[in-house]
RNA sequence: GCCGCGAUGGUGGAAUCGGUAGACACGAAGGACUUAAAAUCCUUUGGCCAGAAAUGGCUGUGUGGGUUCAAGUCCCACUCGCGGUACCA
């Protein structure tokens, strides 16, 4: 019987489906495991087979853990909201919501064809209004949340009402107006005047990690600042415990690196600076305040709150310009274009320790968002001061002997201080505590400790997303009640933004009245003779995806996000797999949103992902055909175009990769490709044309795109599954070559063959395994289980292909044998295992198969007898991590410990034999 | 610039704790079966050299040093590639 994969591939996904299999119950006395993948976007696209890498890592993680007797939590869901579902709807007047789900449905088909072991009774998608009722409804609670910086949580904004009542005599003279103003600098979710990255292209704020190089990640738009009110989320709350965490997870060290240089932590000094002819002294952040004695001039940036104090009438006119000009310039231009560039105020400060005059300038080049949007300039030791200085003309005190600052300056952090009074002959760092020492004591200035994590941008002027429970009175914003939501997303006449700018529900008006008044006045919540404008704006991409994994915990309750004994039984995400691009963003907004979510009493956990393996990407192998130059329709075979005669004079062009194999063309299908090739003419070499290939992104444009629906049609989902894990490391990028699937589809073929022959005759019998064959079976199970623990799939495929290797060699057919290796395979390869544990007799399914047990007794030689003969030439040399010298190799066995292991009353030891041999002696 | 990761045959990769480098697979070459093709099976396959052969020798993990009886693996310096980040004081 030959395996035909197609029939047995559709019988099990029916069977599975039709036993409801995969269904997880969140009751159980098993012992939990929760593996996750990054839910997907899905694009109009489809799948290619990049998307199923990470997937199928995850479900052979999940069906190990499971045959290991957990109860694994392993589902999937869909990332609806976003632009291209929205840019579409604009050019083409589609709704999103109906591409979204058409697209939607496509993924589960193609998901469904994979073998995954989701249990898609807890499906979710964040555009769901039973799902965005939880997005909205944690919005709320950050809305009426402060973040209290002496406990380090984030607490109930009432009773920072509570308190300023009984203690604060000026807060019950302010009006509601006010107060809620004044609310409004606490709150975790607030309404701010910020500067934002504005993509007039898009007709949207983005976050900064949507922006890069100043341009928008989606499209690749420019991004200017702006500065707007916006609804942010007060991230950077959390940036010391978002930093702390970090070190309590099993990441990546790469990821907890990019995560770190991202909160980017910096422990310094805030100083003040006296202000000449002024009371008020304005205040800086460095870090190197063992430097003040060579401070030669201070910066502000250009939004900076001080600039008006410190502007002379003189100066005036000129730094308006400069303000004006620093405006208009776009974030782009800045970075392409890093002149120096800058205006002096006209006012002068006073260097608390040397009490020298300074000038005060005003540049781009500080930052009005970091630090207090000031800096004391050392141009001696920072080479943005420096290269300000020499632009201005301004002094450069050395401040390290040695130091040579004619050319550049010297910015590290180590010499010897001079030119510093009380500093002079100390190391760099001891100055640096010294001096931190000194300000504090003299009131000059504190410790401080900065970071670079910026609050988050909520708002997107977007229709395609979560609305905002909001609505206004007097300016002010309010929340709708809790029992009022989802408020749901509204049909509008237009998804562009309005004529006057407004995002695109204001073409909802009617839908304002109607849906609004009748979940919010209706219940005469608010003072319904009023009419109250709702919040425009919708929420980023980011809100949906920042609390998904809880609710597949619980997605059907529809009293809470996740019920609390249910969060108590599975807690967190005990392993999540996705692609490192989201290290900045989700991976941070989420790890906030549960450490949010945690303080307020909601979950147990204040970690979301306890261990995160990144997938690599998946990159295509595009092929090439080479005209030639002048030619209208001639192409060179790749290996003629180095010849003499072909040098130079040949054009690559791309060829779809689906007419290509092994790298030889199908010349006909070629021709039949586009028309513009109906008559193409080869140069062929050996009667074929072959192509050359390059590795590059999997992209229509270059025609490297491989669609998996197509590998399972052709090959089976087995053997898909096999082969992306057998092409290398899961956190690898590596190039898809479908050339190299042979191979695993033909161990496919070769496990067949040991149950089943050509005559339909069923071979496995009842023979008791030997114990070679049992020692080749322990040491797989041991191989396998090790390389599954560590994510190192593809070495258990080479196993496996050398274990029925030595199966079909040997003729062994014991049921014994075969059963073990049908349950390690299973979750590599479920289909097949499934069929083959049905003909072996076994009950149920393999899914609820027990793994294999390794016996460490059948591993082990029984014993060596070792004879060693001098010849006179060779070097022998016993190294044993007891002494060995003067010893019996038995002796000195006896007394090493360090290296022995027990195995029953066995003891065995590493015996190095210089120079190649090595050899386990076992002594009884 | 800074931070992180990586570099092994024609290709993807293996070598898990410093111990026979190149497992496993693809491709290629040769052969068997076949009218033929597909499928399947067998042999060879890092490079160089010697040998009729069995086999033996040399060389070899980006470059240059070092530690070690022993280095793809550890240390130092460098080159190249990938990813992140960028006036963060």
């Amino acid at each position: 019987m030959d395996y035909n994969f197609q029939e047995i591939e559709k019988k099990w996904q029916k069977e599975w489906e039709k036993n409801g299999t995969y269904k997880v119950s969140n009751h159980s006395e098993k012992p939990h495991y929760y593996v996750l993948d990054m839910f997907p976007y899905p694009s109009g696209a489809g799948l290619h087979v990049g998307h199923p890498l990470g997937y199928i890592a995850s479900d052979i993680y999940s069906r190990y853990k499971r045959l290991q007797g957990f109860n694994v939590l392993h589902p999937m869901g869909f990332d609806s909201y976003g632009l291209p579902a929205e840019q579409y709807a604009i050019q083409t007047g589609q709704h999103p919501e109906k591409t979204t789900m058409a697209n939607i449905e496509r993924y589960i088909d193609q998901l469904k064809k994979i073998g995954f072991c989701y249990d898609w009774g807890r499906e979710v998608k964040t555009c769901d209004p039973s799902f965005y009722k939880w997005t909205q409804w944690a919005f709320v609670k950050m809305f009426h949340s402060y973040y209290d910086t002496v406990q380090q949580k984030a607490r109930p904004i009432s009773e920072l009402v509570a308190q300023w009542e009984q203690n604060d005599p000026t807060w019950k003279t302010l009006s509601e107006t006010e107060q809620q103003a004044r609310l409004m600098e606490h709150r975790i979710a607030y309404l701010a005047d910020t500067k934002v990255n504005w993509c007039p292209a898009l007709g949207c704020v983005l976050a900064n990690d949507e922006v890069s190089e100043g341009l928008s990640v989606r499209g690749g738009h420019p991004v200017e600042q702006r500065v707007m009110r916006q609804w942010c989320l007060r991230v950077s709350a959390y940036a010391p415990r978002l930093l702390e965490g970090l070190d309590r997870i099993e990441w990546s060290d790469s990821l907890k690196e990019t995560q770190r240089n991202w909160i980017g932590r910096s422990e310094g000094s805030e100083m003040q600076f006296a202000i000449k002819g002024q009371d008020a002294p304005f205040t800086i952040f460095t870090t190197r305040a063992d430097t003040v004695f060579g401070v030669t001039f201070m910066v502000l940036a250009p939004e900076s709150e001080y600039v008006q104090r410190v502007v002379t009438a003189e100066q005036r006119e000129e730094v308006e310009a400069y303000l004006d000009m620093v405006k208009h310039r776009t974030e782009r231009e800045r970075i392409a274009d890093r002149k120096v560039t800058g205006v002096f105020t006209g006012s002068y400060a006073i260097n608390p320790l040397t009490h020298a005059e300074i000038p005060i300038y005003i540049s781009d080049y500080v930052l009005s968002g970091y630090g207090t949007g000031a800096i004391m300039a050392v141009p001696a030791h920072d080479s943005r001061d420096y290269a300000f200085a020499k632009h201005f003309n301004l002094p450069i005190i050395p401040l390290i002997e040695g130091a040579d600052v004619s050319e550049q300056s010297f910015d590290a952090k180590e010499g010897v201080m001079m030119n510093s009074g009380f500093l002079n002959g100390l190391q760099v760092k001891e100055a640096i505590a010294k001096m931190k020492e000194y300000i504090t004591n003299t009131g000059i200035g504190r410790v401080k400790v900065n970071y670079r994590l910026r609050d988050a941008v909520f708002s997107r002027q977007r229709y395609w997303g979560e609305p905002f429970p909001i609505y206004y009175k007097q300016g002010m914003p309010y929340t709708l009640p809790e029992d009022c939501l989802p408020l749901l997303l509204p049909e509008v006449s237009d998804f562009k933004p309005t004529e006057s700018g407004e995002p695109p529900l204001g073409h909802a008006q009617q839908w304002a009245w109607d849906e609004a008044k009748q979940q919010v006045v209706d219940k005469a919540l608010i003072d319904n003779k009023t009419v109250f404008p709702l919040e425009l704006c919708t929420m980023p991409g980011f809100a949906g995806s920042s609390a998904y994994y809880l609710r597949y915990m619980d997605n059907h309750n529809d009293k809470a996000l996740v019920a609390p004994e249910v969060n108590q039984y599975w807690r967190q995400v005990d392993l999540y797999l996705g692609g490192s691009e989201h290290a900045t963003g989700h991976l941070i907004y989420s790890r906030f949103w549960n450490k949010f979510l945690y303080d307020i009493g909601y979950i147990c956990e204040d970690e979301p992902f306890k261990k995160l393996i990144n997938q690599g990407m998946i990159q295509g192998r595009s092929n090439f055909v080479y005209r030639l130059i002048g030619s209208a329709n001639t192409y060179v075979s790749y290996g003629l175009i180095d010849t003499p005669e072909y040098q130079g004079r040949v054009q690559p062009i791309h060829v779809n990769v689906n007419i290509v194999s092994n790298d030889q063309l199908d010349i006909e299908a070629f021709k039949a490709w586009r028309p513009e090739y109906a008559n193409a003419e080869f140069i062929l070499e050996d009667g074929k044309y072959i192509c050359g290939w390059a590795i590059e992104k999997m992209s229509k444009s270059m025609f490297n795109v491989v669609n998996p629906d197509m590998i399972v049609e052709k090959y089976g989902a087995d053997t898909l599954r096999l082969y992306e894990m057998f092409l290398g490391p899961v956190e690898q990028s590596k190039p898809w070559d479908t050339n190299g699937i042979d191979g695993c589809h033909r161990f496919l073929k070769k496990f067949w063959a040991l149950f089943w022959n050509r005559d339909d005759e069923f071979l496995p019998n009842d023979d008791e395994p030997t114990a070679e064959q049992l020692k080749s079976l322990h040491k797989l199970i041991k191989k396998v289980t090790f390389d599954i623990e560590h994510f190192s799939y593809n070495t258990s495929i080479s196993a496996f292909m050398i274990a029925v290797g030595e199966l079909a060699q040997s003729k062994c057919r014991s049921k014994v044998i075969l059963k073990d290796l049908v349950a390690l395979i299973s979750p590599f390869a479920p289909h097949i295992a499934e069929e083959l544990w049905e003909a072996l007799g076994e009950q149920g399914s393999v899914c609820d198969a027990a793994w294999p047990q390794y016996n460490e007794s059948y591993l082990v030689e029984s014993s060596i007898q070792l004879t060693i003969s001098f010849n006179g030439k060779a070097r022998f040399q016993m190294q044993f991590a007891a002494d060995a010298d003067n010893k019996t190799i038995e002796e000195a066995v006896l007394a090493d410990e360090k290296s022995a292991k027990y195995i029953g009353d066995k003891k065995v030891v590493k015996v190095i034999i210089v120079p190649k041999k090595i050899v386990n002696i076992v002594i009884k």
